[in-house]
DNA sequence: TGTTCATATGAATGTTTATTCATATGTTCC
DNA sequence: GGAACATATGAATAAACATTCATATGAACA
């Protein structure tokens, strides 16, 4: 295992446990899950974002209302709005000129309830 | 009303739902709350320390081990240790010149298995 | 058809942040 | 005490990203 296309090692620690990291990477999800996974945890790590994720938890919502509601432009809401889109998390229908926003998944309210479980608890 | 320390109405609408507004405002938490609740989310937001965990909820480890089961410098490692041990996620023991790294904490295994539930989903 | 209104979007800007490099800290063993 | 090793950390750099500004799209209404 040298040569050119020998993978490079990043620590050369003398204590490597060899038979737990070969162990570890068996169980380990492939790493494109796992990129998917952390891309999906960005959308709630913006407090902009979540703002707007328990407001619509509570009563769909136009674009208008939300702005108002955290005195953001209607541009910065609508950016981020599509963020949310985009993750599958919200879902929108228009009436007329008005475009209402909703949740669009059972689990975001308990993935949020879960995270502040968290933060109460510490 | 009105005045100059009137607050500034970022959205100009003409269809706002003030009662709506109002009333999920009282609903919502405090906006200091939802800020630590998104820098809580935040941590998972990154691939690297997605990984981390995942690895850490099979093993103990120590920083050499997973930098060489992530092919990454024992000092990115390390860097997110910190950010990882910050945020609770994380604890660590020391055992001579070697530090361990485990989980801290019983939610992040729920957390990270929520999101994968709706990652496998969608 | 032209005007008004609600929302969407592209480019620019300033800030945040992950990684790297160099080096410091802390431990063991001689 | 000094050498060797594992980890931690500060500064620098480059990439990612949230917001703003200007403007485009799309719908209602006259």
């Amino acid at each position: 295992m040298a040569g050119p296309n020998a993978p490079i090692d990043k620590c050369d620690c003398d204590v490597i446990h060899q038979d737990i990291i070969d162990w570890v990477r068996d169980k380990m999800p492939r790493e494109e899950t796992l990129y998917d996974l952390a891309e999906f945890f960005k959308v709630f790590g913006d407090s902009t974002r979540i703002r707007i994720l328990w407001a619509l938890a509570e009563s769909e919502m136009c674009v208008c209302d939300i702005a108002n509601l955290l005195n953001m432009t209607q541009s910065a809401i609508s950016h981020q709005l599509r963020v949310l889109k985009q993750a599958a998390l919200v879902k929108s229908r228009r009436d007329g000129k008005v475009v209402y926003y909703s949740l669009d998944d059972e689990h975001v309210q308990q993935i949020i309830d879960q995270g502040m479980t968290h933060i109460n608890e510490k």
